[in-house]
DNA sequence: ACAAATGATACAAATATGGTATCATTATAG
DNA sequence: CTATAATGATACCATATTTGTATCATTTGT
């Protein structure tokens, strides 16, 4: 059971690369270079991000990708939201009606009490502080190589 | 994102049923009537309880599957952990490496503490305490049309 | 011996995940 | 104004996981 799926995964890293890269706009070229993501599906998540207004999208020559809303206000929980649909760790139980006649069944309680945990966590963590320990720790140094 | 697949979920209601009912061995076709789950996928995630020492089957005539540890000692990450393997959260950033040159990422830290907070609150989880919301709450209530 | 049960195991359908491929559209440079 | 470098849209495909099915062997009580 992974609570990051791949796309999410690849979604964090290329914006925690447009957020650290001095440049504004960002080519999906430079960052499949850069993170060696197969480049179809990065320009896939790209477009998602775009249509979420996540990232803004330039066309053209010199087009790419820039961060389009203050990265302190993008959370990991919207990520994930994004790509994989609203965190629900208990929907099996309900499409499988595990109580089919019963409202309060402690073990969905229980479970949407884990739930809320989850997600509030989740929602605590900024893309922005991921930021720190992913490859902008040392300010300057090149990291170019990675 | 599922934290409780079906099989993990149907080995919960046999398993309730199994607890619940009177008479001590229940046969794979009593639990697929009463609890409506297809009879060879029971059969399968019966024989996988029996295998790992959950439940205890008899063979022949008049057999079938009692529960062979105390109930109050059957976990719900018991029950995941056996259906789903160990409980990872955290698994897909490790395998594409989304930290490759550090050990200390911080968004690996932070789902870390999530998981072993999940963990921990499912550990808590008895199947037997499930019972109560699980059709047995009244008792001697038929419960048979269910 | 027969019937009722489980044991073992291989197969298959449906869904989700991860990834490709293709063509259209836009924008800039020269 | 055309060539080129970029994204937009969309359909397709491969693989893994989930959710089952099917079949035959084995055991056991009557």
């Amino acid at each position: 059971m992974k609570l990051i799926t791949r796309d999410t995964d690849y979604a964090i890293r290329a914006l925690c690369y447009i957020m650290k890269v001095s440049h504004k706009v960002v080519s999906s070229a430079e960052m499949v270079s850069k993170l060696h993501i197969p480049r179809p599906f990065l320009r896939k998540i790209l477009q998602v991000l775009n249509k979420k207004g996540v990232l803004k999208s330039t066309k053209g020559l010199g087009g790419g990708f820039e961060v389009s809303v203050p990265p302190e206000n993008i959370f990991l929980v919207d990520l994930i939201e994004i790509f994989q649909g609203p965190l629900r760790l208990n929907e099996c139980l309900l499409k499988n009606m595990l109580c089919p006649h019963k409202k309060n069944c402690c073990l969905k309680k229980k479970i949407d009490a884990i739930e809320r945990y989850v997600i509030s966590q989740l929602r605590s963590i900024r893309i922005a502080d991921l930021l720190q320990t992913k490859g902008g720790r040392h300010g300057k140094k090149k990291d170019n190589q990675n």
